[in-house]
DNA sequence: TTCAAGAGACCGACTGGTTGGTCTGTACAC
DNA sequence: GTGTACAGACCAACCAGTCGGTCTCTTGAA
């Protein structure tokens, strides 16, 4: 039972991680569900024994990282009472995920809009959802007076999410930076937009900013 | 002679628009040809005699905007002394293209990974060129004192182009913004970021921040 | 002024290759 | 023997691109 269980999934899985891979590199009308299964070392058969269609396939994609990153800024938001330690947490979550899923993320972004109408329904809520808890987090930080009430709401939360989101254009695991001085850096560049000049002069807050300079 | 030329360049525009619109709104390969022509009113052949190949079209488009917007940020490169004054001119003069080139910069975002290898090349250095000029400003910036030196260059530069151009992916011409409120809030966000206390408090900076709330 | 000749702009039926998806068959576990 | 996991030949639809042809405008000789 059990060792049936694991070799049920075990092509599936292997079927989306080179799918992944090739989308990543040519897109999902670049590749052909004959290169998916070349390469997966399967067949049509195996291929659609466990998708229903190549559509079937982006959803599920699609829905196996935004669940995740939802997930993951949901557990932020809700660990902490301080909204600036929790858009910390919120960035630097997301922005480790590059490291393990960037070829999800790459599809997400690049190839959403092919996505069949009877899945994107449910990938637009969970990506509405996300968005809307950074925009909770920044009405918290303002009401609390932790950030400037000057700043819109909405756009700083679609700053917040540009910048943090780009990141799968030029992210590379070998470049220079390690993803978690990237979200560091992050972090220091967005609080020192936000924060009051006060908050910042408050010695707690000294552990959101960068101390040295960077040398690149 | 006058009349002719014009006509000559009449059918081609009609069907760069259409096509813009077109792969916008379902991406290049959720479009066909034929879904192109009678869009625009013509036939396979005017198609073909206009352009070599679909993705001429594509090159075409890419083309048309990198080129437009990489003389827009040379110009502001070079029309002014003061890092922080050319870097506002630079982020507000792009976002300005929002309003004129949002079917283009979607297509640019979205569909570069289709572009055939001949083509590939001339866009790939604009791209380039244009990155290069921020970095640049970036660094005569920290050199000249105004922008923190504690700021690692590329990530930031990355951080601005990420944020500003993931304008693409939610703006609207009806929406509560403006494109030049939006793009004077990107100024005052990122210069809020780089700039040292000690400009910040020069009162010939001032003009580069936000003055009152914004109400969302 | 006229009209023949040619060039460029555009038309649309057709094609050849490609691709997502199907269907029958097989091997093996229980 | 029955159901599950997969194999691979096959198919129908689609789509970028072609090609012979038409229509209009310009040119220039008579």
């Amino acid at each position: 039972m059990y060792g049936k269980e694991l070799k049920l999934t075990e092509l599936r899985d292997r079927i989306i991680d080179h799918s992944l891979k090739l989308f990543e590199m040519h897109g999902f009308h670049g590749v052909t569900v004959n290169q998916i299964v070349a390469e997966s070392g399967t067949s049509k058969g195996g291929f659609y024994h466990h998708f229903q269609s190549k559509d079937e396939l982006l959803y599920v994609i699609h829905d196996y990282f935004i669940s995740y990153v939802l997930t993951k800024a949901e557990e932020a938001e809700s660990s902490s009472q301080n909204p600036t330690e929790k858009l910390k947490k919120i960035i630097q979550s997301f922005v480790k995920v590059f490291h393990l899923y960037k070829p999800h993320i790459s599809v997400f972004y690049q190839e959403s809009m092919y996505l069949k109408p009877e899945y994107t329904e449910e990938i637009k809520s969970k990506r509405n959802a996300y968005k809307n808890i950074i925009f909770k987090v920044l009405r918290e930080g303002i009401q609390e007076g932790q950030f400037r009430n000057e700043i819109s709401v909405e756009i700083t939360g679609m700053s917040i999410l540009g910048m943090v989101n780009w990141t799968y254009k030029w992210y590379h695991p070998e470049g220079s930076k390690t993803i978690d001085e990237i979200g560091d850096i992050y972090v220091d560049l967005i609080l020192n937009s936000l924060l009051t000049d006060e908050t910042k002069k408050d010695p707690r807050f000294a552990c959101y900013f960068l101390k040295d300079s960077h040398t690149d």
